[in-house]
DNA sequence: CTCTAAATGATAGACATTCTCATCCAAAAG
DNA sequence: CTTTTGGATGAGAATGTCTATCATTTAGAG
């Protein structure tokens, strides 16, 4: 944790910039929530509790900071709210996931699937990929029909 | 075209719904720029020509309406605004998009590169997919560095 | 300590989208 | 033909997310 953050203070210094308090904690709530996608105001309300006195505008600038030095990634799964997550060693890119349509959940793929196509990009179509998102919507092993989820 | 448009009118009364003038103006906008990804705005203004006295509520839920049909597909390329592309019997899923990120470019892969993986996610996950998306950010064929794009 | 520039918090603003509600209209019922 | 009914609409208010503004605070340089 605390090695993350040092982490974190080296790659904002080296671009001039400081790890305020509230980044640091900032950072922090990220940490304590990996496993989330959390939205700006998620944050931002978990931050509170750290630090009361922080202000959304903080928060914004803080996560589009660190989106900018690759420390976090910025998602959109189209609902209107970006979403953020730290980025780690085994997560250079975006992972992929699975969003069920009836239940709502979210399941994440960690591996890359999307290498052979990519090269593919790069010879046929000459793009040279930076970045890329791969999400899939549709039911998931809960909700098959044949499994029948916890429906009312 | 008028077949195109008898089409989502049968898809429509399926459920239950009209194919009302201003419902079949929207359609018919995206019909004439099935090329471009209008946002709910530039098809607001397009109708207007049309149908001066539309509103742009009518619009949201005319697109949102045509979504849940399935004749259109709204999409979301984290600029904050949501576009909409209709169907077409060779586009059943979403394509998939190269968005450059330094001309801000966009190309569209028509053909489906995802069936193995969809195939792969029904069985090791269980996971039956719907739609997928599929972008990827880069940098496109003019823009690389070789070949000096127009910059002022 | 003083100065300067970055960083912050509060709030207003911009923007896309949705909600509310009075009205409209088409088709069904009488 | 008239009335009734319920979906559909238009206008504008309301919401929610995010950004801009600006006065104030802070941290570090000198």
């Amino acid at each position: 944790m605390e090695a993350r953050i040092e982490k974190v203070k080296q790659q904002l210094q080296a671009q001039g910039y400081k790890l305020t308090p509230q980044r640091e904690a900032t950072v922090r709530v990220l940490l304590e929530n990996e496993e989330d996608h959390l939205s700006a105001e998620d944050v931002f309300m978990l931050v509170k509790d750290k630090a009361p006195e922080i202000g959304l505008a903080t928060v914004y600038r803080t996560l589009e900071l660190l989106t900018e030095m690759h420390v976090v990634e910025k998602m959109n799964f189209g609902d209107g709210v970006a979403r953020y997550d730290l980025r780690t060693e085994s997560n250079k890119h975006h992972h992929h996931h699975l969003i069920c349509v009836k239940c709502g959940s979210m399941t994440e793929i960690m591996e890359d699937w999307l290498l052979p196509l990519e090269e593919r990009l790069e010879t046929e179509y000459r793009f040279t990929v930076l970045d890329h998102r791969l999400d899939f919507q549709g039911i998931c092993a809960k909700c098959q029909p044949d499994n029948p989820p916890e429906q009312p």
